[in-house]
DNA sequence: GGGAAAAGTTACAGAGCTGTTCACTTCCCT
DNA sequence: AGGGAAGTGAACAGCTCTGTAACTTTTCCC
């Protein structure tokens, strides 16, 4: 695995972990054992990293999701794809909730492009669930709409560990949305 | 308005607009006009100015809530209540996201306390949910779960100012959630 | 093997943060 | 009038953070 990588497994891990401003420079420099020098030299700030690594997390989830509902045909084989990937995702030993989500409340207010990578993964999520129903108009739009507000929320309950519902409740309640 | 008021008054809107992390003592002191003295000799350390700010927080969003849904006779009327508190409360100037949700994801690793501050709020706050259904059972916890995950969807959207949802749009989808 | 590129080590500048201290002032109560 | 509570102002200790600089070591390609 190159530096370059390894600094962004190490920020990516500690940023989920923590938060962005909880974690400093030197705590990765010391968990990813690799010089502050060397860090500097391939990110010229902190912010650049945080917008590398939040860029890189987007392609991943978007290749992740992507290969989990092409093979699906049916809306409703794939809206439970969906909820599927969410529940892994919630399950895994390194959730933490959503990093973009963190990333705009923490600095919404200060930096620009951290805080439009991040709207752009919400935007592009806002579409995956539009494409499960079809085409955009006012109808699909708006059911759209309800499902990723429902979507928001089960992400948010399940970082507070407030999330009680099970997969197959939440499948229903997104297809009741999507089915009229 | 007494100086310890005045203290968390400005704690809180500074909180609420840049985050408790960001907002460091010697702003708030600026920006109350008090000096810091006076803020250590009212409150022991940071972390408890939080705890109090959002403990006081809390009782004003309870009694809000509890005059907008008292009034109120049928369930239909007191969801409608609860939505359109909600939304005012999008709509209000100051309105910048859930304080509890923020403090719980900064302080989650580092503050037990004011993490159990922000756990009761949003315990409180389902138990609101819960009442409008009527007494406690296993069908209608899973309905109060199922509003409780959309409700605070909504928050999280109208945050970052991507809640497309109309009054009557979020009305319609808890009373379908409430009413099977 | 030689030499350049990449990485490591260490120290530090400059800033900001929390929390404390001390000397001074204001104000209220009796 | 006088004493105590409450507030002010300014400095500061101690820490952490970002980012830089100078110098040394490793790595790797020819």
């Amino acid at each position: 695995m190159s530096v370059y990588e390894k600094i962004l497994d190490t920020a990516e891990s500690l940023f989920n972990r923590n938060g962005y401003t909880a974690v400093g420079i030197d705590l990765i420099r010391d968990e990813a054992g690799i010089s502050k020098t060397t860090i500097y030299r391939h990110f010229s700030s902190k912010a650049e990293l945080i917008e590398k690594v939040l860029k890189r997390r987007h392609m991943r989830f978007h290749h992740s999701i992507a290969a989990a509902l092409d093979s699906k045909k049916t809306q409703q084989e794939k809206i439970k794809a969906l909820i599927n990937w969410h529940f892994n995702w919630f399950n895994s030993d390194h959730f933490e909730g959503c990093m973009f989500m963190h990333a705009l409340s923490e600095f919404k207010k200060q930096d620009d492009v951290i805080k439009r990578v991040s709207e752009d993964h919400k935007d592009w999520l806002f579409s995956v669930v539009l494409s499960i129903l079809g085409e955009s108009n006012s109808i699909n739009d708006n059911k759209a709409e309800l499902m990723m507000t429902f979507l928001e929320g089960m992400i948010i309950r399940a970082e507070f560990n407030a999330l009680k519902l099970t997969i197959d409740e939440c499948v229903d309640e997104m297809s009741r949305i999507a089915f009229h």
